[in-house]
DNA sequence: GTCTATATGTAGATAGAC
DNA sequence: GTCTATCTACATATAGAC
């Protein structure tokens, strides 16, 4: 934003336009870390990237940590909300099995991955930075193992004989499998020497497969 | 960067003091990299804990990005070297299945990352990093896709209706879930308010029914 | 082979002008 | 609310003394 705008503009102005330097910069950090790691990203190039100085960032953004938090949290309660009312609706209807259990834990997830909004996008591959990564896992997590427990406590009504660290491991390994569509799209198309399909929803079959075959042959002798 | 290792293994045999002090360099490399990341660690920390200067680290390992390559090429070859004689003992043997395969694979990785070893396990964290993003992968990936791809061969001859990106999918969720067992082991035990068990190893028969019943319910209808 | 010293750049954070 | 200017610290990399 190199144009300054004049101040003394109507009182209703002002309000607005923090909010939308605000989002901007919280889109442009969302890319940013999405893209290459907390680590990897300075506060000077989210700053280029948002069209916005150094110190605007700051401003808006508090210390680069906060400003991390502040991006997940943004977006959390949706994706955390869908994953409720997805299974809401699952014991409404009485149709509550392992498989639906995990297709309304996953199914949420490959949508905003896949949706139009290059922020979604961006915000589902920073997720799948967040899960395989002790460092961020520790402060980020607690923001979806609150749902995650809720669906934990579901599998465990199904198969009450399995232990819970098995169907914790289980949902973990769910977990990561959902994420590793998003996040080697690249590694599969250069072992299938094939093209990177331009939606992870390609893969929503296969993955959904693989999960419930997964957790069914695991649980097998107890479910 | 300098050649080094003009060699001075001229006293009974013995290792040149060089080639020790750049086992020490690669060995805090390997530590550092795994646990917090390529963009995370300094030079600095790495001469820290490798307990040399600053200079050493240059003088052995190069740039920060030819260190990290050295790194993962020292050992990218054993873990290759234990997946191909295992498929090679399973096709002498003629027993060869999906599972068998599937076993071959995964197996090798969750016993070097189980090792007493701890640069062994380092090293296995390290290459759930890799997998993950994409960034490493587009540099180290081609070492260990060599061997993924004699598998997917493997894969295709087994289930010869499949598509070649199906089953190549299906290998990346594979992958995927073996290398979450490491990554992740303190999200399970989060969610199951358990503890973490000291070797992934714990996990090994779960992974391995978790992988194999994923493949053969994505692939049930052509296998 | 090892280490000191340093060149050169960039990091995160913020005080204060506008 | 925005942006400039700057502080302090640390980054990578290397030249050259020992």
């Amino acid at each position: 934003m190199t144009d300054r705008r004049e101040d003394g503009t109507s009182k209703d102005g002002r309000v607005a336009r923090g909010e939308i330097t605000r989002e901007r910069v919280l889109d442009a950090a969302e890319r940013c870390f999405a893209e290459r790691g907390f680590d990897a990203i300075s506060i000077r190039q989210i700053a280029r990237e948002a069209d916005v100085t150094l110190g605007v960032v700051g401003f808006h953004g508090g210390t680069k940590q906060e400003l991390f938090l502040t991006v997940l949290k943004r977006r959390v309660e949706t994706l955390n909300a869908l994953r409720i009312s997805r299974l809401s609706a699952l014991k409404a209807t009485e149709r509550l099995t392992l498989e639906t259990l995990i297709d309304a834990y996953v199914t949420p997830y490959l949508e905003i991955a896949s949706r139009g909004d290059p922020q979604w996008r961006a915000y589902a591959q920073l997720v799948a930075r967040i899960v395989s990564d002790e460092r961020y896992y520790l402060e980020a997590g607690p923001l979806y193992d609150r749902v995650a427990a809720v669906y934990l406590d579901e599998m465990e009504r199904l198969c009450p004989d399995a232990g819970r660290d098995q169907l914790a491991a289980l949902l973990s390994l769910t977990v990561a499998s959902m994420v590793s569509i998003v996040a080697s799209g690249i590694r599969i198309a250069g072992l299938a020497q094939s093209e990177v399909p331009d939606s992870p929803l390609a893969y929503r079959d296969l993955l959904l497969d693989f999960c419930v075959g997964g957790v069914l042959r695991a649980l097998e002798p107890k479910c």
